[in-house]
RNA sequence: GUGGUUGUAGCUCAGUUGGUUAGAGCGCUGGAUUGUGGUUCCAGAGGUCGCCGGUUCGAACCCGGUCUUCCACCCCA
């Protein structure tokens, strides 16, 4: 009995016009990590259980994909931890090697491991897939493609203000305007944390603070109380929940709130300094907006964290993110190293040029020019002439069998083929070839021994 | 991991309180048309109704399980 065939929940196949459409964002954005200095690098889809591991929190280590040991694993299993079937302590027995579930924790495993071959600041890129264990919704899959950017080994702001300036470069080029680049700083969130008293407590402040533009301000502060934060803290952070204005109004206001926290000091000068070169620089088409309600879920972000959000009036979480993480490669033995990164999510990005009709038309058209097959007699003549024209860099088949001429057409027409050429008895005879513009029905004939005159009329 | 939702032809979907042989549009194949596509006309192929089990004289329809789709939560790109 032949089995249906199936893909695992939240993968996709590609089919050629998905492809064409893919590649086109991925080389966009490829350009201009290049043209910012970055260079390519590529890590193994999967990594020792322990690099992955730990390193995004519980709820991270949940959606690891782990990967089964080879041989007779579960015969070197002891008996206890066998018939304890408890998964947590099962798995390390069995598995010791994960999918990858980011790119930004195997770059840091990298650069430990070849810090001697690396000349600090590195600017490096990537572009690959991760997986993750989750349930797929709207723009979420389980296997997806991050395209990341960092730079580590140097401390300067200037580096933040580059990221705006690559995030702008890339959105502009895709024709994507109109996103907004929301900007935060952790450290103002631990300052925040800290007048407040709620010092223990920042990862759920933070993680209930960043639902203020979904869920609103009572909700948010249900949440907190639950979360165990007291009320009095959360109405000396109430100033948060209506921040408006300009970034630097905001910034004042912060100020005002921060006063007696060195962290969230620093925080509002690093901001301060990062938004106002911004603006004298300027961007083309996407807007910097401070957000202080920004949080982020990694733990590893220190300072500036960004995310990317679509133009207003398009569903979709964000299609960017990335921030500053002072001390990345120092779980794996390597002090002191600073790096800030950005990320974009390909298949978010895809979702939203497809939304907006963004995508060139010329995509989808994959071949220039079909010669039609007429048979035996005229093969050699269309190989040739089929031959010289893909020298031109045209895009040129020969259709493989001489079935009915009708039907030659209909497939050209399918394919969405601007030009058929027609080389047949009557002009080979004659010594050239006929070329049709499907989209205007018009023919003319050029001399087979030069096609050059065709490729000139062509474009 | 929690809650809900979906599954019938290649695609989009109908299908009456459970009742003979499960339909439509689009697409596909062939023909009208042996050197001209898109439009039109004619004909044809294509289904274990997601899968497994149960109830029933009888199940696409009711019940249970399972997989899948999409959505929300958690979290995140």
């Amino acid at each position: 009995m032949p089995q249906k065939p199936s893909i695992p929940k939240g993968t996709r196949d590609f089919s050629p016009a998905e492809v064409t459409k893919r590649n086109y964002i991925i080389n966009t954005i490829k350009k201009h990590f290049e043209l910012f200095g970055f260079q390519p690098i590529e890590t193994p889809s999967f990594e020792n259980s322990e690099t992955l591991l730990g390193k995004y929190g519980e709820e991270g280590d949940r959606l690891i994909f782990k990967i089964l040991n080879s041989g007779d694993f579960i015969s070197k299993v002891d008996d206890v931890t066998y018939s304890s079937k408890n998964s947590a302590s099962l798995a390390p027995k069995i598995s010791d090697k994960a999918l990858r579930y980011d790119l930004t924790v195997p770059f840091a495993r990298y650069v430990v491991m070849h810090q001697n071959e690396i000349e600090f600041p590195f600017k490096r890129y990537q572009i690959q897939p991760v997986w993750r264990a989750d349930r797929p919704q709207k723009g979420r899959f389980r296997e997806f493609y991050q395209c990341d950017a960092d730079v580590v080994g140097a401390n300067a702001l200037l580096q933040e203000v580059e990221f705006i300036q690559l995030y702008d470069a890339v959105f502009t080029d895709l024709g994507l305007n109109g996103t907004t680049i929301k900007i935060n700083n952790r450290k103002i969130l631990s300052g925040i944390a800290e007048v407040i008293g709620a010092r223990h407590l920042l990862v759920d402040f933070t993680v209930a603070l960043d639902k203020l533009d979904k869920i609103g301000v009572e909700q948010v502060k249900t949440e907190m109380l639950e979360r165990g934060i007291s009320e009095q803290a959360i109405t000396r952070a109430a100033p948060l929940f209506s921040m408006s204005g300009t970034a630097s109004e905001q910034l004042d206001q912060l100020k005002d709130l921060l006063t007696g926290s060195e962290v969230g000091m620093q925080g509002v000068a690093e901001l301060q300094e990062i938004i106002s070169t911004v603006e004298d620089v300027g961007l083309a088409s996407a807007h910097l907006q401070l957000d202080v309600t920004l949080a982020r879920g990694l733990n590893y972000y220190t300072g500036a964290i960004f995310e990317v959000a679509a133009p207003e009036g398009v569903a979709m979480g964000s299609i960017g993110g990335g921030g500053r993480y002072d001390d990345l490669t120092g779980i794996f033995g390597l002090k002191d190293v600073s790096g800030v990164g950005i990320s974009f999510g390909l298949d978010r990005i895809y979702l939203v040029l497809e939304e907006l009709g963004l995508f060139p038309d010329d995509l989808d058209i994959a071949l220039d020019v079909l010669c039609l097959n007429f048979g035996q007699k005229e093969r050699i003549a269309a190989l040739k002439l089929v031959s010289s024209l893909r020298k031109f860099g045209l895009r040129v088949d020969l259709y493989p069998t001489d079935t009915k001429v009708q039907k030659q057409f209909k497939y050209a027409d399918k394919r969405g083929v601007p030009y058929v050429i027609l080389l047949g008895e009557k002009e080979l005879a004659e010594g050239n070839f006929v070329a049709k513009n499907m989209k205007t029905g018009n023919q003319a004939s050029y001399a087979l021994d030069n096609p050059s005159q065709f490729v000139q009329k062509m474009t």
